[in-house]
RNA sequence: GUGGCCGUAGCUCAGUUGGCUAGAGCGCCGGGUUGUGGUCCCGGAGGUCGGGGGUUCGAAACCCCUCGGUCACCCCA
């Protein structure tokens, strides 16, 4: 491609017709479910002050080399949201909602990443945060409310991995003892693991590298080294699980990459995807986050799913195929006066789906973008039905077609359509 | 950010010891007599062979650079 080509920037991607109905599809099926569990939508801006997102760990690559900065005319420094926690929870400090407050966002993330499937620059995600409510129930709806989601949309082959990180002094506590357990038994295995041990211990737990895992095997687990009241806490998220048939795999070295988890986190991956982008979904509890930016002590729990990533695993599972617009009618003009505009406006003002050709193709050609459109019924226009104060009806699945007056149209569609598709 | 692979019509691809106006399927447009689609038949449009430079009598094919995609790492949705 030539520099000079308009194109979407690298990363960056347009959703089409009718890829684009998959993607409505999924985020109403989304949007149902959060208000059946009583969440109402949040709206945040896209560009925030870096400091929110700082917040969200000045140690993650996400904050400390992916972020989108940027400064405004004004000489403000913004950056384009990389996650949608933090800009939930900064909503929350700044209204002061009264608690509990359970919302759900549907929200493009930005991070300087190299692309590839399943990982784009910009990329969208749906979510839902509960602040201000540390019982270990409010854990097991959120993540109800993501799991009975990918069921909503069909798929079988998404695994819950779960794990718990503690409160802040369980943790600082266990990556100091593992540190030192790293350093020591990982010393033949190089530069790269040494630095990474001693940086941050826990990143290395869920590393991939097959040399390291003899090593990562043996490791202490964050989960044996919890406090009493952490401890407790989890073993009621898992009970509430169980009592809700909701499988997961306790996972002491899933690593998640902020910091701002503390307790519960946990992440949803599809088997069905051969990659290493196979997380659909991911969260956890952030006990600490609100006070950090300045309000007052909050609990919360959340979690974001990535949309392009859950179609990806829905392609794979076969599921969530093609959802056309699905029209009731299209006209066919044969006259090619003002009628079939006319008839059309009508049809569309009766609460019908109604579309029409342009540029006074032949009936023929009109003929073949109705039964293209998907379209139930090809509605012909005629200077012999309209002799006779009418049109013709045909059914574009049987081919039927019948004769109807001209006045009765759009209730005779109505009508037949209600019928066919009670749904509707 | 590091490394590997790939880049030919809207889509999926064929096209190598470098050599005739670059092909196929699908899609798109038109036609198969007078107003009816989905099948079938016929015809047509559409390509700076990602871009630039180089080697050569001659390059879609070889070399270099570059842009883009993809896979792995890193990280994550």
């Amino acid at each position: 491609m030539a520099e000079t080509d308009y194109r979407a920037p690298v990363g960056t991607h347009d959703v089409l017709p009718p890829e684009s109905g998959r993607w409505s599809a999924l985020v109403q099926a989304f949007a149902a479910r959060a208000a059946r569990f009583g969440y109402g939508l949040v709206i945040t801006p896209v560009v925030e002050h870096v400091e929110v997102f700082q917040r969200v760990g000045t140690a993650t690559d996400v904050v400390r080399k992916e972020m989108y900065e940027l400064t405004d005319r004004g000489g403000r420094a913004l950056a384009l949201r990389p996650e949608g926690t933090a800009p939930v929870v900064r909503a929350y400090v700044q209204h002061r909602p009264t608690p509990p407050w359970k919302v759900w966002y549907l929200a493009p993330n930005f991070r300087y990443e190299r692309p590839q499937r399943g990982r784009y620059r910009q990329h969208w995600q749906v979510g839902a945060e509960v602040l201000g409510v540390d019982d270990p129930d409010a854990d097991v709806e959120v993540i109800a409310l993501a799991h009975g989601f990918y069921r909503d949309l069909g798929l079988r082959q998404v695994t819950l991995a779960l794990n718990s990180m503690g409160e802040p002094a369980d943790r600082a506590e266990f990556v100091t003892h593992l540190r030192a357990y790293l350093l020591e038994r990982g010393a033949g295995l190089g530069p790269e693991f040494l630095a990474r041990a001693d940086a941050h211990p826990l990143r290395v737990l869920d590393a991939k590298d097959e040399s390291w895992q003899d090593v990562l095997d043996g490791a202490p687990q964050l989960t044996e080294h919890l406090s009493a009241p952490s401890r407790q806490h989890f073993e009621r998220v898992q009970a509430g699980l169980d009592a809700l048939g909701i499988r997961y795999a306790l996972t002491p070295r899933l690593v998640r990459g902020f910091d701002y988890y503390t307790s519960t986190t946990f992440e949803f991956s599809s088997t069905a995807l051969d990659a290493a982008q196979n997380a659909v979904g991911g969260g956890g509890r952030y006990d600490q986050l609100a006070e950090e930016m300045g309000g007052p002590p909050t609990p919360g729990i959340g979690f974001g799913i990535g949309i392009e990533r859950v179609l990806i695993a829905c392609d794979a599972e076969e599921v969530l195929t093609g959802a056309g617009p699905a029209l009731d009618a299209f006209i066919v003009d044969g006259i090619g006066d003002p009628s079939a505009t006319v008839l059309v406006a009508e049809l569309r003002e009766a609460g019908l789906g109604a579309d029409r050709a342009y540029g006074g193709r032949s009936v023929k050609a009109q003929w073949k973008l109705a039964d293209r459109s998907g379209a139930r019924y090809g509605v012909m226009l005629g200077p012999r039905e309209a002799e006779r104060g009418s049109v013709g009806v045909k059914d574009l699945g049987s081919g039927e077609q019948v004769e109807v007056p001209r006045e009765q149209v759009a209730g005779w569609i109505l009508l037949h359509a209600e019928a066919a598709d009670p749904a509707r």
